[in-house]
DNA sequence: ATTGCTTCCGTAGTGAGGTACGGGTCTAAG
DNA sequence: CTTAGACCCGTACCTCACTACGGAAGCAAT
C-alpha cells in the first residue's frame, strides 16, 4: 500500500462529493472545512480526509442537522465522545418523530377537505375554500404558531 | 340584527388573530390583505372581514401554503373555481406526503444509529460518527440535494 | 397639558444555507 | 504564445416570512 494520495483541486472535490464549489468555501467560512495551505503563488489542493468531511456534513444533514450543529459534531470526531453524540442523535430524532406527527395531522386535514371538494357538491361554494375560512377544523390547539 | 361593525385598531385585530401588528402590515404590502382607507388624519379601522382573512391566511399557512399559494388561492375565493382550489390542494397533499416519507426514511436511519449507540460497543469507537463518516446507510439513491 | 401608549410609514435587518459576480491569477491545450 | 477554462478572494445577493427601527403624529387618561 502506501498510494500516494489522490490529490484534487477544489472544483474536482466539490464535483466528486456533488456539492458547489462555491459551497466549499462557504463550509470553510463556517469553520467546517480547513483550508490547507496554498503552494507558492497558487492552487490549494485537497485530498480524501476533504472529501470524506464533506461526506460527512452531507450525511449529517440528510439526517437533519442543521451546520451549526455539525460543526459540534465535528467536534466530538474522535470516538471518546459517543455519548454526546448519541445525545444530540435522541434530540434530533425527537425533533423528526415531532414533525412527522405534525405533517401527519395536515396530511390528514388536507386529504379531507380534498375529498370533499371531489365528491360533488352544490356548486355555489367550494367545501375547500369554506375550510380555510373558518379556520380548519383540525388545528388541534396549537392555533397560531406556524413557523 | 344589523348590529353595528365591531370595529378595531389594527393592534386589536392582530391580538385578536394571534399575529403580530407587523405581521399584518406585511401581509399588506404583499397584496394578501387590503389598507382600509383612512379617516381624515388618522388610524384605520378593520372589521370581521379583515379577522376572517387574517384566519384563512393562517389556516392555509397551517397546511403549507405559501404565502405566494395562499394569494393565488384568494384570488378563486368567489367557490366558481373550486376545481382550481382541489387542484392546489392536491399538489399541497402530495408534497405533505413526499415530506413525510423522506422524514421516515430520517427516523428509521437515525433511530437504527442512535440504537446502536445505545447498545454499548468497543468503546474505541462510535457507531453514529462511523456511519457519517462514510454517508449513512440508507441515503437511498437520492445522494446530495439536501435542501 | 403632559405623559405614555398606539398608529403610521418607509426602510433595513434577521437566519439558514447557500449562489452569483467580478476582477485578477494560473495552468493546460493547441 | 495565446486562449479557454479553473482557481482565488471578497463582497453582494437570494428566498421566506417576518421583525425591528425611528421619527412623526393621534388618542386616552390623569
Amino acid at each position: 500500500m502506501l498510494k500516494k494520495r489522490n490529490v484534487m483541486t477544489i472544483g474536482t472535490l466539490a464535483k466528486t462529493a456533488g456539492v458547489g464549489v462555491e459551497t466549499v468555501r462557504y463550509y470553510q467560512r463556517r469553520g467546517l472545512m480547513s483550508e490547507p495551505e496554498k503552494p507558492y503563488g497558487g492552487i490549494r489542493h485537497y485530498d480524501e480526509q476533504a472529501l470524506a468531511r464533506l461526506h460527512f456534513i452531507r450525511a449529517s444533514q440528510w439526517l437533519g442537522f442543521s451546520l451549526d450543529e455539525i460543526g459540534e459534531l465535528l467536534t466530538l470526531q474522535d470516538g471518546a465522545h459517543c455519548d454526546e453524540a448519541r445525545e444530540l442523535g435522541e434530540q434530533k430524532l425527537t425533533s423528526v418523530r415531532r414533525k412527522i406527527s405534525r405533517l401527519q395531522q395536515v396530511e390528514r386535514a388536507l386529504n379531507e377537505l380534498v375529498q370533499k371538494c371531489s365528491s360533488g357538491h352544490g356548486d355555489v361554494y367550494c367545501p375547500l375554500m369554506a375550510s380555510l375560512n373558518d379556520g380548519v377544523e383540525d388545528a388541534t390547539t396549537d392555533k397560531h404558531k406556524v413557523r
